[in-house]
DNA sequence: TTGTTGATTTCGCAA
DNA sequence: TTGCGAAGTCAACAA
């Protein structure tokens, strides 16, 4: 990884084209040649960059980043305070938990949270439209088709309708209820849903996964 | 901004949990209190980060970051390769150019890429649910409603039939036909549109702006 | 403040 | 490889 400190300005031309005025910045090159330019500020996003696979070519007070599908990044360095490069090897990567494959892992062994003598017909239950989250049987038989979202917004609404309209013309099925299911859900969403006749409910992951939570932030 | 080269482990609690092993990374802490963890490679998102306002408490080996919401990032310090600050000052900002703006503001004087004869009525036409892009009479007089992106999803395709469903309650526009318009659009979005009733209108964007590409990459 | 939409989205999984 | 959905999405803009 090599870290610049400089004073420069920089055109981006690509599937739109940009443009930085002169300023002083940050500029990191990264092993794989991807180059990124950021500010004091802003976000973890760069003011602009150029993704790998590319290519930097250096010459004096100007470099050329170019991208795979001809993208290119123009640095024009008008004063380089520091230039330094430090090996810091392969990283051994990210650990997560908490996302949605995880909610759809819990709920699909806790029915129960959905009703009383639920069973589980199958997880990610295929369609030509795509797979179905949960496909169900509820107590009395019913075929239920369950979406799961971390957050519920009117897209998994219609998400699930499109899966329900399908479902319920296989008369092996039919009919298909709908449950939308997630940890928060919003109220243009749950008012969607209930109009179509879709029940909402509400995940707590902290209780679905069996820790007591240590503060009520999350 | 702050630049420490550093041996660290991570850990992350917010809306999910994550944990990084130990490993040599980069860390920069920007002059809002923000604070970016990255690696050699990758994209130009962090491993892990705190986005601002957020608080950064330092004891010997050990940097807890607070955000606003509670959540926290902890990094743990095995061994400070280096650690250098410097003052960039505020930077000017970015100027954009062929974003999906500007994409309907061409449209919209170039209805003729649409069909001979059609009247614009107007652009971020209003509706109860959002603004159509925009709102038009074709050369017959019937009303069309267009919804431009940049690139054509099965998202877009809901958003412009939830609009028409809408529109073709009034009796003064209806019956309204839809377009959806978009640099590319995706296969499945397509059919779905298709099947809606929706015509699909693929633009060229370069053209659009008068331009003769100089090259066939974009 | 809240909600909605766009993004050079990036990322990950599965067909 | 390609397509599609999720994201600690972030950020801009309107209500």
């Amino acid at each position: 990884m090599r870290l610049v400190i400089a004073r420069c300005s920089v055109d981006y031309v690509g599937r739109l084209t940009a443009h930085l005025p002169e300023a002083l910045r940050l500029l990191i090159v990264k092993a794989d040649g991807s180059v990124l330019v950021h500010s004091d500020g802003g976000s973890y996003k760069p003011l602009n960059w150029m993704s790998p696979p590319c290519r930097l070519t250096e010459e004096p007070g100007l470099w050329t980043v170019t991208g795979k599908s001809g993208e290119t990044l123009i640095i024009t360095l008008i004063d380089v305070v520091s230039d330094t490069s430090v090996d810091l090897g392969v990283d051994p990567g990210l650990v997560k938990d908490g996302v949605e494959a995880h909610l759809q892992e819990l709920l699909a062994v806790q029915l129960g949270r959905l009703g009383d003598g639920w069973r589980l017909v199958r997880r990610e239950y295929p369609t030509p439209i795509g797979p179905v989250d949960l496909m169900c049987r509820d107590g009395t038989g019913v075929s239920v088709a369950v979406e799961i979202k971390r957050r519920g917004e009117i897209d998994g609404v219609e998400q699930l309708t499109r899966y329900l309209e399908l479902l319920n013309r296989d008369p092996l099925l039919a009919p298909v209820q709908g449950v939308f299911a997630a940890q928060e859900i919003r109220p243009q969403a749950r008012t969607l849903a209930t109009d179509r006749g879709i029940r909402c409910v509400t995940l707590n992951y902290d209780a679905m996964r069996g820790v007591e939570p240590e503060n009520t932030l999350f």
